[in-house]
DNA sequence: GCCAACGTTGGC
DNA sequence: GCCAACGTTGGC
């Protein structure tokens, strides 16, 4: 099982939203960037990805599951980009913010601090730990979710 | 709302 | 293949 996180502008698409989806899921359309589809492509079935507000709220907010492989983009009006499907898991007892991760010389790494733009990125078995434990969520017992 | 950082496009 | 111009993302 791989880790991931998405970013999401909580006023295009929030966390709300995807979990009002439920098991159905959503379509991550919109990805217009090469690392962030190449990402998605990478992507298995059960592998799962923290959901983090960007432009407003600046924290993750819950945990997804990738629920279909990458596929064409329905919305694309280009055949490169490719998207997979993802559905709400649990919420983060305690969001975790950039403020946070940031103070976490554990987490200095990460993409979300050094590739602020990449909206799509992959996340460390122990980055994953780490912000679960931060937010209140045990990360061995979601592995059996 | 601003702007720095980064990615893409296209002329040469 | 370089690089200027342009577009987008996302923190502040």
């Amino acid at each position: 099982m791989k880790y991931w996180l998405f970013k999401s502008e909580p006023f295009k698409w929030s966390w709300e939203q995807q979990k009002a989806k439920g098991d159905e899921g959503e379509e991550w359309d919109g990805i217009r960037n090469y690392q962030a589809r190449n990402n998605m492509r990478e992507m298995k079935l059960g592998d799962r990805a923290f959901f983090y507000h960007s432009r407003e709220g600046l924290e993750v907010v819950g945990v997804a599951e990738i629920c279909a492989l990458s596929h064409p983009d329905s919305k694309a009006d280009d055949e490169r980009w490719d998207c997979v499907d993802i559905k709400a898991l649990c919420d983060m007892p305690t969001a975790v913010s950039l403020g946070d991760i940031k103070a976490n010389e554990k987490l200095e790494e990460m993409s979300l601090v050094k590739n602020t733009r990449l909206s799509v990125q992959p996340v460390l078995e122990n980055e994953w730990m780490e912000i679960c434990r931060m937010g209140g969520l045990n990360g061995q017992t979601l592995k059996k979710l």
